[in-house]
DNA sequence: ATACTATATTACTTTTTGGTAAGTTATTGC
DNA sequence: GCAATAACTTACCAAAAAGTAATATAGTAT
């Protein structure tokens, strides 16, 4: 580890702790899905904060990302044992969204 | 409601989906703290940031801020009602983060 | 040979975030 | 009357994040 964390949620806030990663975390609970498939279910998110995201959600190994070489490119990215760890506090995180919009 | 949300967990990350918010958050879970203790608990934090984040979690009624008229002033923060139903989703990302660090 | 495809990458600019340091407040104790 | 105190607030600047638009790739279909 590089850095010192005070806390371990000091940890987690670094590794998943901005607007993009539990969103794209989210939309992969259901299983694999394309490049494409994937920036597309996250309305607002720019190609390049995607592939950002993308990037160091699989740094983290939180996701895998799967090539098939073929043409044009076809890539799939799917959650990681880790990843999938994650998925009670994914539903929640969005449930308790859900509860305080209404 | 300002902007149109596609999904609820995308509301939950504008509420609390940044760095400083859930660390904040947890470390009222065991009752108020006076202003330069909170901000204490939280090595790293700069003045501005606290002050900036806990504005902002009082705007959105996650915390609540007392202040006794006193001098020197004493001002204490506290979760309220929406800001305690985050407790369990707030552990389990911290204990999420302990798991993955050892 | 040109256009099309999906998945990026890059250069450039704008916007947002964050740090530092100084100032503010109002009372008490010296 | 001056310093000390807690909790900010502000101005200024630097750093980081994010948006936009152009470009790369390499086969296949036209």
């Amino acid at each position: 580890m590089k850095k010192k964390y005070y806390c371990s949620l000091h940890f987690t806030m670094d590794l998943i702790g901005n607007k993009w990663k539990p969103l794209v975390l989210f939309h992969l609970l259901n299983g694999p899905l394309r490049s494409g498939v994937l920036q597309k279910t996250i309305p607002g998110i720019s190609n390049k904060m995607f592939t950002q995201t993308v990037r160091e959600l699989e740094r983290d190994n939180l996701v895998s990302r799967k090539v098939y070489p073929v043409v044009p490119p076809k890539v799939e990215y799917q959650l990681t044992e880790t990843g999938k760890s994650l998925e009670a506090i994914l539903k929640e995180l969005d449930n308790w969204g859900k509860n305080l919009m209404s």
